[in-house]
DNA sequence: CTCGATTGAGAAAAGGTTTTCCCAAATCTG
DNA sequence: CAGATTTGGGAAAACCTTTTCTCAATCGAG
């Protein structure tokens, strides 16, 4: 029973259960007519031979491997890690499985690929990026089945998931603002990043809902705790008018930050605010005082994703275009309040 | 030609070059015996109708589905994405494709996407966990096919991949006392994690074929920045007997170290020599000076663990046991030489 | 008791390939 | 030129399910 090589079909179970294998087919699909008992029997038969149907046979009656591809080119793993578990356990839930294609920035190998899921005749695909504002390497062909675009840049007419980036600084900005901080200041990444414009964005309109200046603008520079605790230094040794808090385009900012304010002897959060994005957990917690941040619910990207392709595999109408996902401020005491 | 929803068969490419099923498959797979001219004339037909034989039909025939699933509880993604990138490219070179499993530390789940792996046929497994000596949620079931461990416990009798820390620690040290470092001292994380022990052992070796001391043993603690940056402190701000070289138990533990150092006046690697371990760029990179660590070469941890799996599944004889793989020293400018 | 309807279950085709024979025609051997 | 061998290519089974018919037996109604 331990070293089964060959598997049991379903030809075995209906030659057990002493009917012929149609019979058994729909008894054990809970499909066509027969007495209760003829159903009971054969499925417990199924059940004592521990029989699995042949899920590549069943694909080739039904058209459909219940099977997708993700096609990323992320090999650092900071954001498909997330959203490839998030869209695995929602298709597991639903019985379809995920070929991880990982393809890195290279066109043959994403060549190679794409058509290794053409052959495997996976029911769709998922494109996974770094940035918003950037594709993959790969023009798609004419390709025979649906794809949806996670956090890469979506052609024309296709179907998109993105963190809501604007909405996602609004909340941190709003946040610091109900605090009663004055004084917002904005340090994030260069400006060759569309989602560094989207923060700033949401940043500026939730200063002006509160009736705040934007001190001096946003200052970008590069994603890195370098860049964070250089531009604390700078902005909080001039003396004068200090900004009470700060809006950190991403956690390695916030984290250079805090640690370029604490050696000022300034204190967080009751001199100075702050709030980061992302949630990357290994800054986030690790920062003293554990930073709040905006989490970008990247599984949840790839959950709705997934559910999203399924629907058009299903052909059910599906809206064009690029959907924003909401993001969520996680509180921690890096701006105090509650 | 766009829309192709239906796709072509065999059937139609034997029909449009006027020849059986049969032939067309022999001409297309370099099999069987008929005149050149035939052979070409079916393996243009098929090109000009961009065929492509489905991989599930096939794969019924050959009672291999050229699948291979990836079942992993590493949702952080630090070890796992490289070894999946890894795995994934060098398989798919060879025409096999992986599905992904992310389970969450969730026996229901691993047990689920088992069962789909089981039912989806795939020719073999690959467990890939986050720490060499533990385990995933799963006593696998009896399996009918064969399996190997990544980065995780392996059972008695199977086959397993980690990167070996002993030999990793060892370069490390050996490379500062190979530089001149007499009092070489080890900064690591928390004593339950076997890796820990084997850096120790790893460090320990070098010392003593260097013939230096190991002043005041390892220092254990946990994973952080925070750890590396208190360590540092206490460790350097006490005068008398001071390391010369510290080798850091990882990458965040040398980062913390350093700013410790820095803020002590201590310069890198002048003063005192760092080295760390696990080459996460992220932090390697960022640190100044740039960090010296060593890169436990996950990716080709995943492309060894995927070749051998195919050796297994072709029923070659493969050894059983832990496979250790070499660790490799990327030189950076934090312990100084050339 | 007969006719039509219902019921339970099986035969066979379909899904797309590969592979094992098998056969007729062409080629070679003596 | 008869017989043996090679050659090119096809028919059909196999892989494992599902689904659509089909059919005999049973049932109810008149």
């Amino acid at each position: 029973m331990s070293d089964t090589v060959s598997r049991v079909t379903i030809h075995q179970v209906a030659a057990a259960a002493g009917v012929s294998v149609a019979t058994a087919s729909k008894a054990l699909n809970e499909r066509g007519r027969m007495t209760p008992e003829t159903r009971q029997r054969v499925q417990e038969v199924a059940r004592n031979l521990s029989f699995r149907p042949n899920a590549m046979a069943r694909a080739l009656v039904h058209q459909r491997s219940f099977t997708l591809g993700l096609l990323t080119n992320d090999t650092y793993g900071r954001f498909t890690l997330p959203v490839a578990a998030g869209l695995s356990a929602a298709m597991a839930d639903r019985g379809v499985s995920v070929f991880l294609c990982a393809i890195e920035d290279d066109p043959q190998r994403a060549w190679l690929n794409l058509e290794a899921m053409e052959d495997k005749r996976v029911d769709g695909l998922v494109i996974a990026g770094k940035r918003v504002d950037r594709g993959l390497p790969i023009t798609l062909p004419a390709l025979s089945m649906p794809v949806v675009h996670v956090n890469a840049e979506c052609p024309e007419g296709g179907v998109g998931f993105v963190p809501d980036d604007e909405g996602g600084a609004y909340l941190a900005t709003a946040h610091l603002a109900r605090l009663g901080c004055r004084r917002i200041a904005h340090i994030t990444g260069p400006e060759s990043f569309a989602a560094v414009h989207l923060r700033v964005a949401g940043w500026r309109r939730a200063l002006e809902e509160a009736g705040l200046p934007a001190p001096g603008g946003a200052l970008f520079g590069e994603w890195s705790e370098r860049f964070g605790y250089e531009t604390g230094q700078r902005l909080f040794s001039a003396g004068a008018e200090r900004p009470d808090a700060v809006f950190c385009g991403n956690d390695q900012i916030a984290r250079g930050l805090i640690d370029a304010l604490t050696l000022l002897n300034l204190r967080v959060p009751e001199d100075v605010a702050v709030v980061g994005f992302d949630n990357w957990e290994l800054f986030a917690q690790a920062a003293r005082p554990p930073l709040t941040t905006v989490d970008m619910e990247l599984k949840g990207l790839g959950r709705e994703a997934g559910l999203t392709l399924l629907d058009m595999i299903d052909g059910k109408p599906v809206e064009r275009g690029v959907r924003r996902q909401p993001c969520r401020l996680v509180t921690r005491r890096s701006c105090g309040g509650p």
